[in-house]
DNA sequence: GATGAATGAGTGTTCATTCAT
DNA sequence: CATGAATGAACACTCATTCAT
C-alpha cells in the first residue's frame, strides 16, 4: 500500500514531467513532422494512451509544452528588472539574460523555433505570450515617450531590438556567431543604434 | 480536331507549372507538415502517379519549387544593380526591390519561409542560394573596407541588414507593418544605423 | 456479460494464431508474390494495422511464419530418435515422419516450399534452420566414418538422401507421385543405394 | 535515310533480343518479385510502351523468356544424341550437356530457376517443356523396358536422374558443389546407382 | 489512473497498362 | 513502329486516437 505524503509529488507530476522533457528532447532530435505521439510516450516510457490522462489530444501535449517554456523564457528574461536603470541598460541586461537561458536551455529554445514554425503555432494566442515579457514592451514604450527611442511602429521596433536575439541564436540562421559576451555586446550596439533616436 | 499553334505550350510546360502553381498554393494554405502528395495532385487536377513523371519524389518536388522561386527573388534583388553608387544607396535598393518582389509575391516568399523551417530545409546547398545574392554580399565586404559599414561578424550584420526584410514580411511576426514606402524608408534607415560605422 | 473463464486464451493468442494460418493460407493459395499485408489481414478478418502490433514489418510475419514451421518439422522429424539403430533404419525411419509430417501438413509444407525460393529466403540464418535437422547430419556423418556411406561432398550426399523428399512432396515436380507407403519405401530404396557404398 | 538490305536484321529482332537478354539479366540482379516492365524496358533502353508492340503483357514476356531458354536447354542436352550407346552412357553424356550449358549460361539457369517458382510458372503447359527434352525420357524407358533402370513410377525415376542436376547447380542449395568433372563424374554415379537394377 | 490492443484514415511510392501522337 | 505522358489501383507502413480492462 502506498501512502502520499503532503510533501510527495504524486505519480501526477513526475509523468507530466517525463512528458514534457520527452516532448522537448525528441522534437528536437526528429523534427516536428515525424514526433509522433507514439514515439514520445516510448521515449517518456509510458503508454501512448497515457498521454490521453493527462492532455486533451497530440495539439494540447505540444502547445502545452511551448506555453510552459515561453513563460520560463519570460520569467528568466524579466528577474532582477531594475526599472530605475536607463532604458539602454535594461535592455541589454535583457539581452545578456536572454542568451544566458538559452545557452542553458539550447533544446528548450530550439523546441519554440519548431514549434513557431509548425502548423500549431496559429492556436496560442499571441497575447497569452506576450503578456510574460510585458515589462520589455512598457520599457520600449517609456523609451519613446522619454524620446530616446525613435518613435516608430512597434513591430519595426520589435524587429530590431527583440528578433536578432532569436536570430542569432538560430544556429541554422547563425553558423558563425559564437554567443560570447564581445559577440552580444556588439550585436546589442547595432541593435541599440537601431532604435535609438 | 484541336490545332496545334506554333506558339502553343506544351502539355508538359502547362503541367509542370500546375503543380508549381498547386505547390505553392497548398503549403500556402494548410502548412508543410500536413501537405502531403496526393493534396498537391488533387490541387494541380493531376493523378498522384503522374507527379511521378515530372519530380523523382516529393522531396524533389518541394525543394526545386523552392530553388526555382529563390533564383527568382535573387534576380528581382540584384536587377540593375549599379555598383557606382553610394553603398548606403544601393542596400536602399535592395530593400525596395525586396519587398516589392514580396509585395507582387506574398504566396512565393510565405513558401519560402516555410521551406526555410521544414525538414527539407537541409537538403539544399546554402551556397546554392548565396550565389544568387552574390553581389550584396559584395557590397557589404567594400561597405567593410572603406570603412562605412561596422567590420563585425557576417553572421551578426546580416541579421540587421538582411534578416529584417524577411522578419518585416512575415505576417506572423509583424501583424501591423504595411509593406507602405513610408514604413520601408523607415525601417530601412533603423537597419542601416545599426550597421553603418 | 462475457465472462472469462480460467482456460479461456487471451486475445492476443487468439489473433496472432489466427494471422500464423491466413499467412500460410493465402501464400498458398495466391503466392509469396502477390501476399500484401492487406490481404493477409483481411484472410484473417483484422485490420492490416494490427498486423503491425504483433510483427515488425511484412518480413518479420513471413519470416516468423517460416521458422515456426521448421521448427515443427525438425522437431518431428527427429522425435523418438533411436541413435542404436542400423543407419539405414534410422535414415528410413527419418523419411517416413518427414512425409507422414507433410501428409498431415500439406499447407505448412507448401508454405515452406515458396518461402525457400522467395527473396526473404536469405534473410534467414541457414545455420538457425539445420539445427533443428542436426541429428540426421550426424548420422549421416557416423556413416561416412563407418564406411558405410559415400565418402564424398557433403552437399551431394544432402542432394540425394534428403532433397528427394522434398521434391517428391512438391505437387508441382511429382505430379503422379503418391505419398503412400510402398512408394517411399521405393524412394527410399532408390536414395539409399545412391550414398550407400 | 536507311535502306534495309535483305541480310540485314530488321529493327524488330535487335529490340527482342535486346529485351530478351534485359528481362534475364534484370531477374537475375533484382529478383523476379521486384522486377518491373518499366525496369526491363530501361535496362534494354527502350521505352515501357514499346515491351507491348512485341508482346502482349508482362506475363507474356517473362513466360516467352523462360520457354525460349527452356528449348535452347532441351537443344543443348540432346545434341549429338547417339540412341546406339549403353544407356548409361547416353545419360552421363547428358549430364555432362546439360552441366556444360549451364556451366556458359549460369544467367538463363537462373532465370529458369526463379521462373519455376514464380506465379507465372503455372500459366506454362508442363507437356511444352517436356517436348524438349523427349529423347531423354525415351531413354529411360528403354531401359526399363530392358530391366536396366528400376521399374517405378516415373516421377520418382525424374527425382533421383534429373533432378539432381538442377539441385546440385543451384548455388543456393548447393554452396559447397564445385561444378568440375569429378564432382559430376561422382554424382552422375550416385544418381546411377539410384535408379539403376 | 494506466494501458495493450485495435483501427480507419492517411502517408509516399510503384505498378502494369493505355493512349494520343 | 515507337513512345512520353498519364493513371487507377495497389503497395508497405504510420498515424492519432479510442476503448475494454
Amino acid at each position: 500500500m502506498i501512502i502520499y505524503f503532503r510533501t510527495m509529488r504524486t505519480k501526477d507530476d513526475i509523468k507530466q514531467e517525463a512528458l514534457f522533457e520527452a516532448t522537448v528532447k525528441l522534437v528536437n532530435e526528429i523534427g516536428f513532422a515525424t514526433s509522433s505521439v507514439s514515439k514520445i510516450a516510448k521515449e517518456a516510457n509510458i503508454s501512448p494512451a497515457t498521454i490521453y490522462v493527462y492532455y486533451k489530444n497530440k495539439e494540447d501535449l505540444l502547445v502545452t509544452t511551448y506555453l510552459e517554456i515561453k513563460k520560463q523564457m519570460g520569467k528568466s528574461a524579466t528577474e532582477d528588472f531594475d526599472d530605475s536603470l536607463p532604458i539602454r541598460d535594461i535592455l541589454r541586461q535583457v539581452w545578456f539574460k536572454m542568451f544566458d537561458y538559452i545557452g542553458k536551455h539550447p533544446d528548450y529554445f530550439q523546441y519554440c523555433e519548431q514549434f513557431s514554425n509548425s502548423p500549431y503555432q496559429s492556436l496560442v494566442d499571441k497575447r497569452e505570450i506576450e503578456k510574460h515579457f510585458d515589462p520589455l514592451i512598457h520599457v520600449v514604450i517609456r523609451g519613446i515617450e522619454q524620446k530616446i527611442i525613435k518613435n516608430v511602429n512597434f513591430d519595426i521596433l520589435t524587429v530590431f531590438i527583440f528578433h536578432p536575439i532569436v536570430a542569432l541564436s538560430n544556429s541554422r540562421i547563425c553558423q558563425d556567431f559564437e554567443l560570447n559576451d564581445g559577440n552580444i555586446e556588439t550585436a546589442f550596439t547595432m541593435a541599440w543604434d537601431a532604435i535609438r533616436l
